[in-house]
DNA sequence: TAGTTTCCTGCAAACGTTTGCACTCCGAAA
DNA sequence: TTTCGGAGTGCAAACGTTTGCAGGAAACTA
């Protein structure tokens, strides 16, 4: 590491709504409406204002703006990890859809962590006009005191009394689950994801219930961290489990998990199958390419916004949304040792069009 | 999908200082003093203060209280691709040193795209205390101008007169084409990134010279989409330019090309070795397992935060901090037609330990 | 012509804080 | 006793905006 020093400029005094209306020579007032209400102000006098401004360099001050309107046109948005690739996506939509509304987002990370969830939840709470919480850890309890002191869409945990949207993850796991069992699986193990998530224990109850149904044994490992980490540490249980195919939490976990057995000498899906949730860029990257269930995350991202945006000011109604997943299979599930079905269609599932039409994959 | 809809309760009108003052008999002006300057005030009041700020639910309004103090306590990170995996390691590592300053970070992404970042500058600029802009896209002059309006600290660009972190990508891609220059490499390509990227640049220059250096051709690609598909795109060119060797912009882009030219055919690192830059977690998990340049993001996160804390108000002088990077050995990389020497180190740069010592790699 | 409307602008009070100043006590020093 | 100083508190002005209200001028209507 080198560094070096420099002298620098000062910073302008940044020009306020004051000196504009002194240069201009009008009232504070009408520069003020020049700005948020340009039909209020006869043109002429507009456009010496605007000269004004452009020329002192003048921008509005939005906190300032925002003391006084209650809307800062920020909108809060609070993932778990945001190096986990499944929310990329997801954040890349609801900026979008946030800018076309004329709204930024602000993204911030708790690194899996419930404390640092309520913290800045509170943090963002005047500064933005609403927040929209991703896959929180946080108790059911404290996300409703929290969401009277600051508008909150909640995604990927669903909450009565609150607008939410999430996947339908028990749809996708019970398509996995089918899948698995056609090919003639009858022991698999679920790696379940981190504690306090929602998604988890929907994963969980749904793969039980078409294990069951499917005459298969499901063996549940977990709770665990849901990084590729995580995934290439239970390795071991999943080998000695003599499971022969295995539902991860998320593509993260199944790829690291991919690794681990690899360095045991187990290969994937010779050995074992292996299925993913989300369906993240990456897993059609890894050899072997993860078969796995996509999840709508950019439709989520833009749903949420929405959510959050629609009702203007009043918060006399709230929805819930839940967004269809569908099975991908690709080169991380094979034959198991028992008898198996040729009538596997696919696994794709089909959506009724019109319903997921304003909220549409791309 | 699925929605519902459900009545929802209230929110409770937010209490201000006013209503604490109220309830406790106090000045507000006390108020204020047993939150910002507790010392100020006599324990007995301050603690009668704060059980009816406790009761009230009260929480200082943070947007308010910077109006009048200047300082927001948030930091702006702006980003120009959230999904690029070189930049959430980077964003953790700002996090958690702003966290320890008691500053928030706001991440915002650009989509790459330079006149989005100006108007995020821009909406942060009286939101924020300071922009930490990374990898920007725009041109010097623009930056220039916006650092008037609110301090900055650029990431990966170098620039006088204002505070700047970068990586030795320069050493990077030469330690890099040394590297294939010892394994007998004689044609390489280089896969440029995105136009407007300082860091190409710099690649680019350092590259070409040390190719110079080594009696090896340097053919170079671009400027081409930092991502996977990217990557992808320009395997094609890749084989027509008969190239044994290629160094990539970044991992992304290497991942993405070694995919593309086994749908071609060739095999890395049978027929082709490939080079990536910044050593991403992805890196180790896809096969090969990427040879590559690992760039300190974490530390230039830290950096950066320290950078833009440092000088209070007093703004007289600016860093600028230069990162080592050093080559790490997989399997990416193999011999090449030409004759090849036994001598190499292992390509691992030793750094001065006491410069680096307080922004190390973890 | 008087009355009414419309358009534009100014005035001043807010929004929720912080902070310099002044004031009152009260105990210690002289 | 007086003087001083410090601790604690209140007062009021700021920070940069928005916005309801009122007034004046011009443009209609009758």
């Amino acid at each position: 590491m080198t560094a070096t020093t420099f002298p620098v400029k000062g910073f302008f005094v940044p020009a306020t709504i004051r000196d504009v209306a002194r240069e201009s020579g009008v009232h504070i007032s009408t520069v003020s409406r020049t700005f948020s209400a340009p039909h209020l102000v006869n043109p002429e006098t507009r456009s010496r204002v605007l000269a004004c401004a452009e020329h002192l360099g003048y921008r509005p001050n939005r906190a300032a703006r925002a003391l006084i309107t209650g809307r800062t046109h920020n909108i809060g948005l609070i993932v778990a990890d945001i190096a986990n690739p499944f929310f990329p996506p997801l954040i890349k939509a609801a900026e979008s859809q946030a800018r076309q509304r004329d709204y930024h987002i602000f993204v911030t990370d708790t690194n899996e962590d419930a404390s640092v969830e309520e913290g800045l939840v509170r943090a963002l709470a005047k500064q933005v006009d609403g927040v929209l919480l991703c896959s929180p850890r946080m108790s059911n309890s404290l996300i409703e005191q929290l969401s009277r002191e600051v508008p909150l869409v909640v995604v990927n945990r669903q909450l009565t009394g609150l607008p939410t949207v999430v996947m339908d993850v028990a749809q996708g796991a019970r398509l996995a689950i089918d899948h698995l069992s056609r090919l003639g699986h009858r022991q698999i193990a679920l790696v379940a994801g981190p504690r306090g998530s929602w998604t988890s224990r929907e994963i969980r109850r749904s793969a039980m219930s078409a294990a069951r149904a499917n005459d298969a044994d499901l063996a549940v490992i977990g709770p665990n961290q849901p990084t590729e980490d995580g995934g290439m540490a239970v390795a071991e249980q999943i080998v000695r489990a003599g499971v022969t195919a295995v539902l991860a939490y998320n593509d993260l976990m199944a790829i690291g998990l991919i690794e681990g057995l690899s360095i045991l000498g187990r290969n994937v899906p010779e050995d074992i199958s292996v299925v993913g949730i989300d369906d993240i860029a990456l897993s059609r990257l890894t050899r072997p390419k993860l078969t796995t269930v996509a999840t709508p995350t950019a439709a989520a991202g833009r749903a949420a916004v929405d959510m959050l945006l629609a009702h203007g000011d009043d918060r006399r109604t709230t929805a819930q949304i839940t967004l269809q997943t569908e099975l991908v299979i690709r080169d991380s599930t094979g034959p198991g040792p028992g008898p198996h079905s040729h009538a596997d269609p696919g696994g794709v599932v089909a959506t009724a069009p019109e319903e997921v039409a304003s909220y549409a994959k791309e």
